[in-house]
DNA sequence: GGCCTGAATGTAAGCGCTTACATTTCTTAA
DNA sequence: TTAAGAAATGTAAGCGCTTACATTCAGGCC
């Protein structure tokens, strides 16, 4: 043990130096510049490197360096496949650049989120993924005091000026209920999350309402049940709809789950899915071509959006002034669950 | 703007100080043990807290505490249902206790495995969470070195030393298999995950011819083909089985997704579950009850898991000194998708 | 009043690293 | 051979915070 018998027996940088017979800056660059090192000197100090089985110090490492290389992001919840699979590209992405994810969960709740928001960015990260633009201001006002670089994902509007990256939600689900009034359907129902924070369940439904607009009816008439998000409430929302509005032929949920526990709920209710009633997700996760019968759905490209945060997020830590914005290009998909209005 | 113009105009500790007229040390002492400072003082600091809109610089603060607060994770990949559930569920406790997640995922690959966690270590890591005890001694010895406490989760074995929480592969699987023999199927193939350097995939296989020998037949003759996951590769390795041993009548596989993927195959070569074949899942994840027909699988406390090893790394960290080791129950859930062997 | 005690606050020494700047050593070309 | 420039390395000043220890100050007691 030629190594500091302080710091819990732990190798510092200086003890590298010492084993090594040069100094803590040649050591730091070896490290982080090796090509700044003569190459007799970085194989001494790399030698020393692994048998002292060094490794940086954290904190130090940010402090003097002033950044920490770990991104940060707020998403409603790893259970949605949605953000799981979002997430996970992005976290690929990010460890190839060296960077790190730091991951907290709001549960689709707008003061968790801001106190995440705080709580990551205290935690020192250097960038930020946020999912959709609702929320309150003074959080942006925050990230914006704290500079931190924050880019938008999941969502996308046209006159938003933030960095982003995601889809039209309002524009694909009215392209979603074309399909379906082109179908016959006159009475369409809408099983929804939450729409006070959440723009893009808000943009969807709306994106439904624009639809039924240019289709000469009046858009009003649709009928929306909120719920949470999950199977099981989509079951209990569809009983609901079917209470409030018997005469529906065509339920368009505002994603796949929601529509996985309408059809359960058909199912039990002795109806036949697309006979008697049509049924539309969104999303396009995996559930949507297992369920029975297959959903129509709008596809997302999730994966390539966090693959694309990642280095929309990397790109704007580096500094580059391009356009920050980014459109994914979203697809309808028609499966099984859409099907001619009855009668 | 009274802060210093330094550090980038972003307030640090010394600006909250001057602005409030104390020292250094107490601006601390209120933000980290409030009831040691006078209510005056803390009350003015507060609010030079408020006004400045200061926020601690992580860094700093790890550096002179040594601790980061930070809990990080290596999953296999978040877009496995199982994980994802887990980890938001770790993440949700961690939260709960002040600390942040880290995560990084090691896609099924033991050497990129071994890089993130030493990537995670070096990111200053307060405690690891692990899948599995297969891993290469040498990331075991520098977690001892680096004096990072680790759990592992997902597995449990009885003969095993380390920290663990998790369910008894074996056993569970044993149990399933027994259930299968039950209903008469004399000729069992199996549908693994690669089992090199996983053991709870090996586990499930193992405790299928457990079973097997159990119930007085030659576990050699199983038929075990392995593949990565994924629904599709579960689809094709369900057709390498039926070419390789086509007497086969019931299919237990490792995990629900690939049970899924040979369900499907099952459909499209023509055949009916559970009449000419039965197949088994393991998980119980949502699309086991939503798959037609619905998925006889082994039920695995997923959040209850990930819940759990929060609370024991919290413990561990804390420095308690209790038997760190949790066996979680596992529970066979019977559905439609086994039935008696045909003839 | 003087002394003691404990609470409140201040002082200042690091924590382990990066990096600007200074110094030394090597190349290279006249 | 040598001066100039480039390359390699060293020196040391922080980075912003925590915390051991020192100081101050009230109040209580004899």
């Amino acid at each position: 043990m030629t190594n500091s018998t302080k710091n819990n027996g732990v190798p510092t940088l200086a003890d590298v130096a010492q084993h090594a017979n040069v100094s803590t800056a040649t050591v730091s660059r070896c490290l982080n510049s090796p090509e700044r090192v003569g190459e007799k000197t970085r194989k001494r100090v790399m030698k020393a490197v692994r048998e002292l089985g060094y490794a940086p110090n954290f904190g130090a490492q940010a402090l003097a360096a002033r950044q920490t290389n770990t991104i940060a992001a707020v998403i409603p919840t790893m259970e949605n496949a949605v953000f799981a699979r979002g997430l996970q590209a992005f976290q690929e992405e990010l460890g190839r650049h060296g960077k790190t994810l730091l991951v907290a969960s709001s549960a689709y709740d707008a003061e968790l989120e801001e106190q995440q928001v705080r709580a990551l960015v205290a935690r020192g990260a250097d960038g930020l993924l946020l999912i959709g633009y609702d929320r309150a201001p003074d959080i942006y006002a925050f990230l914006a005091k704290q500079q931190v670089p924050t880019l938008i994902a999941w969502s996308f509007k046209p006159e938003e000026k933030r960095p982003t990256v995601g889809f039209d939600n309002r524009a694909a689900m009215t392209e979603l209920a074309r399909q379906v009034i082109a179908q016959g359907h006159q009475h369409i129902a809408c099983i929804s999350a939450p729409t006070a924070s959440n723009d893009r369940a808000r943009e969807r439904v709306d994106g439904i309402r624009d639809a039924i607009s240019q289709a000469g009816q009046n858009p009003a008439d649709l009928v929306v049940v909120e719920t949470p998000y999950g199977i099981e409430t989509g079951e209990r929302a569809f009983r609901q709809v079917m209470t409030e509005a018997p005469q529906t032929t065509a339920v368009m949920c505002v994603n796949d789950v929601l529509a996985v526990g309408a059809l359960r709920a058909v199912r039990e209710m002795g109806m036949k899915v697309p006979d008697d009633l049509s049924l539309t997700g969104f999303d396009d996760i995996e559930i949507a071509t297992l369920a029975e019968p297959p959903l129509t759905t709008v596809h997302v490209p999730h994966r390539e959006m966090g693959r694309c945060a990642a280095d929309m997020l990397l790109q704007i830590l580096r500094g580059d002034q391009n356009g920050h914005t980014l459109e994914l290009a979203t697809e309808i998909r028609i499966r099984q669950s859409l099907g001619p209005a009855p009668d």
